[in-house]
DNA sequence: GGATAGTTACTCGGATACCATGTGTCCGAGTCGTAACGG
DNA sequence: CCGTTACGACTCGGACACATGGTATCCGAGTAACTATCC
């Protein structure tokens, strides 16, 4: 069981964006992280079609939340790109084999999906407990004047523009 | 994020291990639930050799407990079955880019890494609190004589071979 | 000088290949139960 | 009748193909800003 990339990858953009004060296109995310630009841009369609962030056409356009990033959840972030359907199946084999379970008896879930179930719940709510701003304010308060550095390098130009 | 179909059919072989009085082949188990003899013979090797299970060898042979229900967890199958690693995996990508954290900054693990950690360990604590005999009982209070009909089953020879 | 039309460059969005991991299968090594055999 | 021995069938264990979904990429549609022109 592994999550895809791109989940950590959203959620680093998301806490940029939420600090940016213009759009921020793609390819200057995918630049600021280091990652591809291409595959990057499949994410953050992931986040625009959620509804998480919006885009803004046109030239001088690109990504911006579409809400405060306090009323953004990680497990939204989560689940946008990772989908939305839970890690386990419950594939009823119980109703298989030469023992098949009788109807009544399936009227009751699987015990073994309500554990997974129950677990996924718990995963789910720890997640549903941080924010996008949370996480922004995290990092500023282990590393101060980052979100400074950041901004300023979203205002300037290329990066292989020297930053006066 | 998916978890391997094995884990299910791991947690119901597990069970059913639970309330035989003898030794099971893997290919009765698979019969049973209906499912890949062969397949369900790979995650059975995983769980033996996680320790949870181990095979007595020749004839009459087959797979049994190590230890009393109570004492596997759901979260040690599925640890054996889907692997130890966690599911979000962080890249470091602060480091990357135009803006790459410093040194001092990555003695504290990442933000985000921290959120999904707990969020994780979360999941894996609820599952640590269910046992495989939480999950027999359970099955025996929706459905009582279940385990009755799985002994006899067990008990007697091939699927083919009327009960009497 | 101001409004307007055209141009340009930039943005996102979906459709398209590639590869790693889960899925499914196979055959060989080892072991116990059984039966035949000899004493 | 009992011990020994050889046999046979059954078990697990690891090594081998296939398929699905994540990974990575490309090009086309659309829009806003800029510029030059005209009134």
């Amino acid at each position: 069981m592994k999550m895809s990339a791109g989940v950590e990858w959203a959620l680093h953009c998301c806490t940029v964006l939420s600090t940016a004060t213009a759009p921020v296109p793609a390819h200057r995310l995918a630049e600021l992280h280091g990652v591809s630009r291409t595959y990057l841009a499949k994410h953050l369609q992931a986040l625009s079609k959620a509804g998480l962030i919006h885009a803004v056409e046109g030239r001088d356009g690109g990504y911006e939340l579409s809400r405060p990033a306090a009323e953004v959840t990680v497990y939204d972030v989560v689940r946008a790109v990772d989908g939305p359907e839970a890690a386990f199946r419950c594939t009823e084999i119980r109703q298989q084999g030469p023992l098949p379970a009788t109807g009544e008896a399936c009227k009751v879930p699987c015990g073994i999906a309500k554990v997974m179930a129950t677990a996924e719940r718990a995963w789910r709510d720890s997640l549903r407990g941080v924010t996008i701003g949370d996480l922004a304010a995290t990092v500023d308060t282990n590393l101060p004047g980052t979100w400074d550095s950041v901004r300023h390098w979203l205002g300037a130009g290329t990066a292989s523009e020297p930053v006066r």
